[in-house]
DNA sequence: CGGCAATGTCGCAGGACTGTCGCAGGTAGG
DNA sequence: CCTACCTGCGACAGTCCTGCGACATTGCCG
C-alpha cells in the first residue's frame, strides 16, 4: 500500500531533501509551501502524514497545526529550526504528534514517519468504496456481494474482483494481475488468468457468456464495467 | 481520571527526578529498574505510557521495547543518553513512539507524554458491547453467556471469543489471533488456532458442524456473525 | 473466405485448507 | 499422590481450490 506524505514547507533547498528522501522510501510525496495550501491539499488529498514547518510565510505553523487537528486526525509532526524547548511544548500542545528540530537527520525522520504511520494505521478501515454495478466488495470480511446477496468467492478470485474493481475500469495486463495477485515475478505461465476470469464471471454475470461488468479488451486484458 | 505512567530507569537520581515531575502533573507513577520487572508490571498493571531508558543493567532497554510490543499498545517513549542517530532509528524501529534524550527538559518531556495519552485514549468509549447474538462477553468474570446461561470457557477461549467478538464481523487471520492472544512472533507453528476454534464451536454452537456464529473464510481466517 | 492469434469453456487431478478427534504432557487444586 | 482440566500436537478425511491442457469460439487481417 502506498502511503502519501505531505510536506509544507516553504525552503526549497530543504523541501527538495526531504522529497527525495521521501521518495527514496516508497512514498507518495504532495508539496505545499504556504498553510493555505497545505490546508486544502489535506482536505483534497487526505495524506497519511504531514509534515509542517512553524516558520511560514503568511499563516504560521503552529496554525496550521491547530486548523488541521480541527478536522482531521492525519499524524502531524512539526519539522523546524525552533529548538527552543518552549516552542517544543506548544507545537505538541496545538495538537502535533512529534516535534523534529533542524538541521535533522533524515534517517532519523524516516523512521518517526514510519512510528506514526504504525500508529495511525491501527484502526484504519476506511478505504475506497469497492463497488461496481451490483457488485459489492467486504474487504473486512473477504465477502463479494451480489445485489444484496452474498456470492461465495474463493481467495484469489476475491484479490482479483479487489484489483480490478481498485482500478476504477481502467485495463489491467495478465501481467498486471499476476504480479499484483500471485506475486510471479511475470514468469510467463500460461492461461491462469482467463482461467480465473471466467469463473469470476460465472459467480458474478447475469450471462457469463455475454460479460457485461467484467470485460474482455482483447490484446491488453481485462477492465471492469466504469 | 488518572493516567499512570511507567518509568524503567536504574538511575536513581533521574528516577526521582521524573517521578516528582509527573507526580505534579498528576499522574501515578510505577517504577521499574529493570527490564525484567518492567514487562511484569506491565502486565501486572497496565499503565497507559511507559518511559524507557536504554541503558539497564542486564536486559538492554531495545529488547525490553520489543517485548512490551509484542503484547502490548501501550505508548512508549525511550529516555535516553543515547543522541545518536542510530540509535534513535533503532529505538522507533523497535516499536517505541517517542524519542527523548538526556538531558531532556522536564516541560517538554511532559509534553510529550501528553501527546501519547491524546493520541492512545482516542478510541476510547467506556467498555464497547461484548456480545454476539446469544453470546454475552463479561470481561469483569473473565464469563462467557449464552441465551443467558454461563458456558465454561478455558482462558485462551475466553480471549480469543473476545478478539472475534471485538472485530465486529471483520475476518481475524489465524496469524492476526496468534500474535493478539498467544503473543506468538507468528512462529510457524500448526494449527493451534483451527483446534480452538474447533472447540469454542463445541461449546457455543448449536450445531457445531455448521456454524452460525463463529464462520470460516476459507483462505483467510475466521470471523464472527455481523 | 481461409489463416492466425487471442480468448472462452470445461474437465481433471494434485494439492491446499479446514474439520475432527484422540493423545499426552503440563498445571492447579484437593 | 491423584484428579480434572487445559492445551498443543499430529493424523486422517472430506471439501474446495487451482493450475493445466485440450478443444471450441471469436476477432482480426490479408
Amino acid at each position: 500500500m502506498i502511503r502519501t506524505v505531505m510536506v509544507v514547507e516553504d525552503d526549497d533547498a530543504i523541501r527538495m531533501v526531504l522529497r527525495t528522501n521521501l521518495e527514496d522510501e516508497g512514498y507518495r510525496v504532495l508539496e505545499a509551501t504556504t498553510a493555505e495550501q497545505g490546508l486544502v491539499i489535506v482536505q483534497d488529498e487526505q495524506p497519511d502524514v504531514v509534515l509542517v514547518d512553524l516558520r511560514l510565510p503568511g499563516i504560521h505553523g503552529l496554525d496550521l497545526v491547530r486548523s488541521l487537528r480541527a478536522t482531521s486526525q492525519v499524524p502531524i509532526i512539526i519539522v523546524t529550526a525552533q529548538t527552543d524547548s518552549h516552542d517544543v511544548v506548544a507545537g505538541l500542545e496545538a495538537g502535533a504528534d512529534d516535534y523534529v528540530t533542524k538541521p535533522f537527520v533524515a534517517k532519523e525522520l524516516m523512521a518517526r514517519i514510519r512510528t506514526q504511520l504504525r500508529r495511525s494505521s491501527q484502526p484504519e478501515e476506511g478505504e475506497e468504496e469497492l463497488t461496481c454495478g451490483p457488485i459489492e466488495l467486504h474487504p473486512d470480511t473477504a465477502e463479494v456481494m451480489r445485489n444484496g446477496e452474498p456470492v461465495p468467492v474463493s481467495r484469489i478470485e476475491f484479490f482479483v474482483l479487489a484489483e480490478l474493481i481498485g482500478a476504477k475500469g481502467r485495463v489491467l495486463s495478465r501481467d498486471h494481475l499476476l504480479r499484483k495477485v500471485w506475486g510471479y515475478g511475470n514468469a510467463g505461465d500460461g492461461r491462469v488468468v482467463d482461467n480465473l476470469i471466467y469463473r469470476l464471471r460465472n459467480k458474478i454475470e447475469d450471462d457469463p457468456a455475454n460479460p457485461e461488468l467484467l470485460l474482455t479488451v482483447r490484446g491488453f486484458g481485462y477492465r471492469m464495467k466504469a
